[in-house]
DNA sequence: GAATTAATTGAACGTTCGTTTTATTAATTT
DNA sequence: AAATTAATAAAACGAACGTTCAATTAATTC
């Protein structure tokens, strides 16, 4: 056999995607094998190949994806200037609301994104790294707007920045949809904890 | 060749272990092999199966260590009923401080037990889970006291201490010895910050 | 100093790995 | 309808994997 009634590209490349999030996520990525990855595509290994040209720029892409899709959900739910909502508070509260709902969305590929990293080359590595760097230097810049303003109490604005990231991408860790608390509250509690965090009055 | 002089087999397991910590922390489990573990130790592949039955039974080994490591640290470092720092702000300070010193102390197992959980089959990964909710249940125990005493202000006593463990555990992610910052400065600074969190008033 | 035990080597086992090559068929274009 | 391109299958490559086994030597015990 060869080309398959009904095959096409873009859809065997978003299965690909799928379910290399999936198996890397469960398995990890050195675990997972391209002939299982292709066995749950339904699909012979080789045709892999014709998408990714290794096992390693597989990763890449899933990681490379996830990041921009951050920054750019990140870009969007990010208060306009001249609001209220655009105050150090404000902006705060939509990164961590924005943060939250992302990866509670995602749990695959932020898994991936988190514990693969030493899989990856020197030079993916560093742009996977500066991508995170980038998303990092915008709490970064509200923790020091905030700072500046009065309204937060931080000792050192770097390290905030790490705790809190830290502290709101562990939900991924322990929360599972299924158990007492909803999205919305477990949202508004991460919201809460972080402005006391910082000091802020609420 | 057969024996070499000077060979002892306690030096040779602890060195086994050394090793593996620092290649699985660096490369992941599965990325490592035996072979290359066997190189590191200055052994042939064989001789690591004297000490560890398979790969998995290692990985088990090193992260059952660590977390028994983990709760005998804390059990030094609580403080005595009876004294001030028997309170539960006391005893946060002290669980804080304890667990910033004991991960930054151990960055490569601390690494290993943190990423490989799912390297571990079904009744390996049990145990060190019962052993981490247990560690974790310390910490709840402390929210719950300082709650009851109404020095704590607290929405969720489990979700607290998900994000607290999650902050605090998140330094040697991104501590490096060599950086501005001193241990004694960041075990404070997280100190700060964890007090603030729990709006408890210093 | 002989007998025993501990520690390790060297070689090999079958399996699985990521990847490549070639052939074949479906879909699309001309 | 013929020619071309896209998508896949089938088979194979050498290399590396975890692990086992038998032989050998050092250290210890008697």
């Amino acid at each position: 056999m060869a080309r398959t009634t009904g095959s096409d590209g873009e859809k065997t490349e978003a299965a690909i995607r799928d379910a290399a999030l999936d198996l890397i996520s469960r398995l990890g990525f050195e675990a997972m094998s391209m002939r299982q990855l292709a066995s749950q595509v339904g699909v012979q290994p080789a045709a892999l190949y014709r998408y990714f040209p290794t096992k390693e720029e597989l990763l890449f892409a899933l990681m490379r994806e996830h990041m921009e899709n951050l920054i750019v959900s990140w870009g969007e739910a990010r208060p306009v200037e001249g609001t209220i909502e655009e105050k150090p508070a404000g902006r705060l509260a939509a990164f961590v609301e924005n943060h939250i709902r992302f990866h509670l969305a995602r749990r695959n590929s932020t898994h991936v994104s988190n514990l693969e990293l030493r899989s990856l080359s020197e030079k993916r590595l560093k742009r996977i790294l500066d991508l995170r760097s980038q998303y990092e230097g915008e709490l970064r810049s509200i923790l020091t707007d905030g700072q500046r303003d009065r309204v937060f109490q931080i000792d050192d604005v770097s390290l905030t920045a790490m705790a809190i990231i830290q502290m709101i991408t562990g939900v991924i860790v322990w929360f599972r949809p299924e158990l007492r608390l909803s999205e919305d509250e477990v949202a508004a509690n991460y919201h809460t904890m972080t402005m006391r965090l910082v000091g802020a009055v609420m």
